[in-house]
DNA sequence: TTTTCTGCAAATCCTTTGCATATCC
DNA sequence: GGATATGCAAAGGATTTGCAGAAAA
């Protein structure tokens, strides 16, 4: 259940971290190219533990604000969670969430007559949306059998 | 901007209550109350503190598990969130939400048309989607004028 | 009276921050 | 070399848990 579309490339990785006057720290490579492999919107504790064995001297604080960084400069979502930690997607397109509340599984989709739904008049009048998500929940196929 | 729509009443609570066998406490009323009252989808927190003017004996660990046993016995729902902590909605029946990106205020809003978008197949084929939910996100009023 | 709930206190998990050192450009 | 990032350690916020006394059915 790999939905991805095209990713940010690591070329574009670069640029924006040029753009915005980040180093190219390896930590950051790291931890990025973790992220743009991942197909779960892992959590900063689950992104350490994989760049870890690739740079044991990792530290969780650098993972926290390397996303927190990553997030500001738009290179990575920190997409919707239900609990306790904050979940991160490098797809910067356009695109949905399938999300099992057993496990809770986040698969990304990509669907493009919700891309642009009508915004209700109630809404419209009163903010500027700039960004439509639609996100269905339900239980996800190994919750289901297990 | 206050769209609440018919909101489960204090009887349908107690029944539910009474169904899961939960006892009917003060604590438990006023909790479910002041989550009743509330526009904004306070977190633990929040209702501690508004809970705790009546109750001054409260602890916010009888919030959090009250909050958790409500959300088990579905009279309450915790709502996506994209920070620290959880937040809950006592509005059970299908809407959708817009939050702004800048205070993380979170505002219900009804829209028929998209309570029942059709399920992509490519997910439909896998899963089983319980519900369906909008989230719209922008700026509010508030937030761009500040 | 038996079961369930609450408050207290302590523990745990997730995240952030200050500071000195190391690294990038 | 100057600016920026990292690691370490400690702090902070959010949430959970064990337990004994208190309240509900």
């Amino acid at each position: 259940m790999r939905l991805k579309g095209k990713k940010t490339t690591l070329d574009d990785f670069r640029r924006k971290c040029r753009e915005h006057n980040l180093s190219m720290t390896p930590q950051r490579l790291a931890i990025y190219q973790v992220l743009m492999n991942a197909t779960d919107h892992p959590s900063a504790e689950q992104v350490f533990q994989e760049v870890k064995t690739a740079f044991p001297d990792l530290s969780i604080d650098t993972v926290y604000r390397t996303l927190a960084t990553f997030s500001q400069i738009g290179v990575i979502r920190v997409v919707e969670g239900y609990g306790q930690a904050k979940r991160y997607d490098p797809d910067m397109e356009s695109h949905h969430h399938f999300r099992c509340t057993e496990c809770d599984r986040i698969v990304d989709f990509r669907e493009k007559s919700f891309d642009n739904l009508p915004i209700p008049a109630i809404i419209k009048n009163q903010v500027v949306v700039s960004h439509v998500k639609v996100i269905l929940e339900g239980v996800c196929e190994q919750c289901r059998k297990g």
